[in-house]
DNA sequence: TCATTAAAGTTAT
DNA sequence: ATAACTTTAATGA
C-alpha cells in the first residue's frame, strides 16, 4: 500500500468506482488528481498508429496511479483504464502535495513507490529492445517472479494473459503463445491447464 | 523470423 | 449467450 487509506479518507479523498474499460483517465489529460486503487485492477496503455495496444504498467489494489506526472506540468501520456471492477480513492493533488509536505513518512512512501516503477521501466525497457521474443518474455517473467521469494523453477505462476504478456512485450498474441510453447519444450517454462508456471 | 489475417476452439461472465 | 482469450495455419515483409 502507498498510503494509508485512513490519511486519504481524512485529507478528503472522495471514492469513485469504474466498471471495466471505463477510463480513469486519457491521454493529454491535465493530472489533477492523485489516485490510489482500493479494489481492482488497472491497466496503463498506449495505442499505436495501427491501434495496437502496448501495455505501459498494471496495477493493484494498493497501488496508486498516474502519480509519476502528477508533480510536473505536463498532460498524461497514457490511459489509465480499468480491467476489472474498480474502487478508487481519488484525492486533488493540491491536497496530496499539502500531506507530503507535512509528513516525511508519505513523502517516503511515494518515493518508494515512485523509485519500484522507475525500477520495472528500466528493466522492461532493456529487454523490449531485444530483437528475440523469448528474451522478452522472460525478462518480463524474471521481473515478476523476483516478487517472490521462492526462485526455485517453475514456482511462480504467471498471473497474466497470453495477451496481457504480448501488450507488456510489444509481441503479437500469436508470437507470444508461439514463443511460449517454444519455452516449454526448452524447459523453461511449463504449462498447467493454460497456466504458465516458471 | 515475426506480424498479420482468418478461422475455430475454449473459458469466463 | 456473448465476449474475451487461446490456438493453429497460411501468407507476406
Amino acid at each position: 500500500m502507498v498510503i494509508d487509506e485512513n490519511i486519504l479518507y481524512s485529507a478528503g479523498a472522495e471514492i469513485k468506482n469504474y466498471n471495466p474499460s471505463e477510463n480513469l483517465f486519457i491521454q493529454g489529460d491535465i493530472p489533477n488528481y492523485y489516485y490510489q486503487i482500493i479494489k481492482g485492477k488497472v491497466k496503463l496503455n498506449n495505442y499505436n498508429e495501427d491501434g495496437k495496444e502496448f501495455i505501459q504498467n498494471l496495477l493493484y489494489e494498493g497501488q496508486s496511479c498516474g502519480e509519476s506526472i502528477l508533480f510536473i506540468n505536463k498532460p498524461y501520456p497514457m490511459n489509465a483504464e480499468a480491467i476489472t471492477e474498480c474502487s478508487v480513492l481519488k484525492l486533488h493533488k493540491s491536497i496530496f502535495f499539502n500531506l507530503l509536505t507535512q509528513s516525511p513518512d508519505l513523502c517516503m512512501e511515494v518515493n518508494n513507490f515512485l523509485s519500484q516503477r522507475l525500477y520495472y521501466k528500466f528493466i522492461m525497457m532493456q529487454n523490449i529492445s531485444s530483437q528475440n521474443p523469448s528474451i522478452r518474455l522472460k525478462g518480463l517473467m524474471d521481473y515478476l517472479k523476483s516478487s517472490q521469494n521462492d526462485e526455485r523453477p517453475y514456482s511462480f505462476t504467471v498471473p497474466l494473459t497470453r495477451q496481457q504478456m504480448a501488450s507488456l512485450t510489444g509481441l503479437c498474441v500469436e508470437t507470444a503463445i508461439r514463443t511460449i510453447k517454444h519455452m516449454e519444450r526448452e524447459k523453461i517454462v511449463k504449462i498447467q491447464n493454460r497456466k504458465i508456471l516458471y
